[in-house]
DNA sequence: GGCGCTGAATTAACCGATTAAGCTCAGGTG
DNA sequence: CACCTGAGCTTAATCGGTTAATTCAGCGCC
């Protein structure tokens, strides 16, 4: 089948291409008559602009591109991923725009295919994800003048927009709840330490239990997978102050985490309290249910991908600071024993 | 930044554009000493080929297309289009194609969809989903001679290349497992009736069942929900001839329908035993841990783009019948109580 | 010297749209 | 009747590449 052009349309309406491009655009400089003859024919022939005829112009690419840096396999697992992606989507799909993923290995070639979906014209802005400390993302979009926004805290983001939750904020909500059941030494099981989010949290984390009174606040960085989560456990638990409560920056490592007390004889949550960042179906179902910090994360992407849309838009945009995580308490959670954290378990 | 041109390159080179496009391309035309002069000045000034200018003289995008019809919020929920997604990007990463993602609601739009990024040339080829009995995507695909490859059975797949399982050989296996356990009367929570695989599976298990000559194999459809398992296995636990087996088609389900059996005062495995299609972390933090019919989703997925790519170079293509999905025995299957299927639960 | 050949380059058409500029002609004006 | 105006078109340049056709210099050979 032979894509229609406007040349077709032009020869059947027996005009020419420039008077059927502006009809095709609403453009002044065509009658009322020829218009209405030039849009029957498009529609009948079934004509579609040429995209790459339109770029060539100037036109946008009503696309929008988003780069992951992970194993490709991970991502089925990881659940964040595509719930993000989900929310992007609902908010695109409302206005024909397209989503281009893309997965690479490293850093570099992130940039480089940054660098040439811009040389190529291929999307009209980027979605950053995983912003790092001093991330040279974020100079090199800048460099480009690629539309870009940050899915992650404005801290590090220069000047492109961003769009996130405040971490801080939800890590003093759980950190005060466990202080008031009771808990006087809570540790912390912390996420890639080089991403920007994990220092907010660590931070905050910190200041919150310095401003309480609590015992040394530790936090142990870990690679976010299940492993890592119960080796940090490990560590927490049989270590000579063992803390009665512990906070995990994701839930796989709080299932993790959950598993590794049962087997080191501890009863949950009357030896140790856990709680979870991020809830999903799996803290319901494990036994006791976890108490998890639950947030909206399509949400986040529905939010961000409109920014990025004002973005390119040229509209005016601010960073959007969305709503905090807020605690579920569930079954993983309560008061310490009395004479807890004394001793090996 | 201003994005470089091959007029640039020819600037400063002292020679025309098309010498350039020449050198740039690896065509014979233009001496060695010009190709690498050629080569360095792209090189250093960063050029990088406007991908809409060589589309529209007939290139290829280096993406391809993927439509997905489902409320755009569910995708973050089922796990299994984000697993086929990782494995189609494992392989399209390694090319440098990108994947151009789409959500829309109903199948007209989906075909709308194709037909523009056909006319706009978006894509290269497509991947296609959830395929339908008597599925009008697949005669407007063929229509328009655009790429594709279905990602599912072949029947009804048409002309078109398709990448999938041999879903009959697991359900094969399943019920014969059952079978040897010593069940007589085993029931099946079935997908989306109108979809392929879904009849696919009902005539394997149809079959297998009279073949081993098993109580009259009941299938009762569903829309693979949560509620829609509790449902299912709520009618046929309080159903007259109550089976002591049941074969679920996803993971969401079985965990519902245990959910269920318990309720309804039923111990599993002893009075009913229970089997998922999918195998994931749910049905492993269960109790008791679920039987499950595992399968490498990612495999299909990057088998599928594989295909696709083939289809796409105009390579001679055959469909893929991949491994099936093998039975993982858990604690949700054994023997049937002597005495069971007896009476109303 | 004239001829054909080859290699290395240029030129220009082309892909399918957008759009500034130019043309035509009907209708109104002095 | 000459002149102006503007609606409604057409023309042609343009975007950034690809590529067929063409030019041209240099060389070998009869």
């Amino acid at each position: 089948m032979k894509r229609p052009t406007i040349a077709d349309i032009a020869a059947r309406a027996g005009v020419s291409t420039g008077a059927v491009s502006y009809a095709l655009n609403g453009q002044p400089g065509v009658s009322e008559s020829t218009r209405r003859r030039v849009l029957a024919i498009a529609e009948e022939i079934g004509w579609n602009p040429n995209r790459a005829a339109r770029a060539l112009s100037g036109a946008p690419t009503n696309s929008i591109g988003l780069v992951l840096r992970r194993p490709a396999r991970v991502l089925g697992v990881e659940p964040f991923f595509m719930e993000l992606i989900s929310g992007v989507e609902a908010e695109l799909s409302a206005r024909s725009f397209a989503l281009t993923l893309h997965v690479v290995r490293d850093p570099e070639s992130e940039i480089a295919v940054y660098r040439r979906w811009w040389g190529e014209r291929r999307v009209d802005g980027v979605l950053v994800c995983d912003l790092r400390i001093d991330d040279p993302r974020v100079p090199a979009l800048e460099d480009l003048g690629l539309a870009a926004v940050v899915v992650g805290p404005d801290e590090g983001a220069g000047t492109l927009a961003s769009a996130w939750s405040d971490d801080g904020a939800a890590v003093v909500e759980a950190v005060e709840y466990l202080a008031t059941l009771g808990h006087r030494s809570i540790a912390r099981v912390g996420g890639l330490p080089d991403l920007q989010h994990t220092g907010v949290r660590t931070a905050a984390f910190t200041d919150v239990c310095r401003r309480l009174g609590l015992a040394d606040p530790v936090t142990i960085p870990t690679d976010y997978t299940g492993e890592g989560g119960a080796h940090a456990t490990r560590r927490l638990i049989s270590s000579r102050k063992r803390p009665t409560a512990i906070l995990y920056d994701n839930d796989i490592m709080a299932i993790a985490g959950l598993a590794v007390a049962g087997e080191m004889g501890l009863a949950v949550p009357r030896d140790i309290s856990l709680v979870a960042w991020d809830d999903s179906v799996l803290c319901q179902l494990v036994r006791p249910p976890m108490t998890a910090m639950s947030r909206d994360i399509s949400a986040y992407g529905a939010r961000a991908a409109r920014l990025l849309l004002d973005v390119i838009a040229g509209n005016p945009v601010v960073s959007i600071r969305d709503e905090p995580a807020h605690l579920i308490p569930r079954g993983s959670t309560g008061p310490p024993r009395p004479d807890a954290g004394a001793g090996r378990g």
